[in-house]
DNA sequence: GTCTATATGAAGATAGAC
DNA sequence: GTCTATCTTCATATAGAC
């Protein structure tokens, strides 16, 4: 039993779990600490501050998304390597058993807690990276749109369709089509306009 | 000087401005006093919550969506009165002068903070009816989310572009466009499957 | 209609014993 | 690695004077 079972995995568990569930900010420590049969103080042997939690779930997210963008770096924008993008996009974003899933949904429904956090990791700078392969920056309004929305699909598409009887993998193949749709509807008004 | 320019209206304007800013939980009504130059207290003499507040700015927005509903409640469902449906939504939610529209945003962005409000006011309720205007309860997981994505484009377009240097209108008109745009995609893959 | 003053409670965080 | 005990700060909310 060397790395699992740990208290910390316990603890980024449970949190992730409530904040779920009832937000960031109505979260509180005491909570956390409650479900787990210990007291406050125990949480900060494992974690300087409430916002540590947090930020030590978006790391692993991060990383997944650096993946992409490495892969994305000596590629040319054709539509064959746009929809690569996406595809390899929603691999990396909602994988393993679901934490990443819930940090998606979390980081969405929490946007004013998380703002200076998300700030901190850079995580709209990395996603811009995506958008202008996607669009250039000069692109027609409504295009800039539809590429910001074919990555929010993604992150969207399984819980938008919560109350849909379907399993997960049928959800997010779901949410890749309409993704992939989006992006055939890129340049569609101003066809080739430089 | 008899409607307008009323302290109720002033703390409405200061609190739609901070929950905007820094988010609703994050945002004192201490915050909010100090903002209007008066005292807490004094925002009890008009408000007897803090929930109170944000849900009186909330009615507002609710009862236009009636407005559309209303309108729709005879309609048959054809690709005209479809995309007039999101027409009229569009006009319906961002019309004046930004308070929707900012309101629009706070819900996005706050929704474990107004989780048990929402529920109250039965915005979701609202929108299924409009959702399943544009496809029917069995349609394709696909097309059921095109149907949400449709809707919440038009939410999220003004701030999804924020950096983009346009104006308020021309960003309405580009969410409107790929609102219209994913209305065009339902039904592409099982064309008229009952 | 707005204020001062205060009640009450819970939050995040720390010190130091075991 | 977890505890007890405590600090500090700030929240929402109320009572009652002006």
């Amino acid at each position: 039993m060397g790395t699992r079972s740990d208290t910390r995995e316990k603890i980024q568990d449970v949190a992730l779990e409530l904040f779920g569930e009832q937000g960031y900010d109505k979260t509180s420590l005491r909570e956390i600490a409650e479900h787990l049969g210990v007291t406050k103080a125990a949480l900060y042997y494992h974690f300087k501050t409430k916002e540590e939690i947090i930020s030590s779930l978006l790391q692993a997210t991060g990383e997944r998304m650096d993946v992409v963008a490495a892969w994305l770096a000596d590629k040319q924008p054709t539509p064959e390597t746009r929809a690569e993008l996406l595809r390899r996009y929603a691999a990396a974003v909602v994988s393993d058993s679901g934490r990443h899933f819930r940090l998606m949904r979390l980081m969405q429904e929490n946007q004013p807690a998380l703002r200076e956090l998300a700030a901190g990791m850079r995580g709209q700078e990395r996603l811009k990276v995506f958008f202008e392969f996607l669009v250039e920056p000069g692109a027609p309004l409504a295009d800039q749109l539809r590429a910001r929305l074919s990555f929010m699909v993604l992150h969207m598409g399984m819980f938008a369709l919560k109350e849909a009887d379907a399993t997960q993998d049928e959800k997010q193949a779901a949410a890749l089509e309409v993704s992939l749709g989006l992006l055939d509807q890129l340049g569609g008004s101003v066809l080739g306009a430089q």
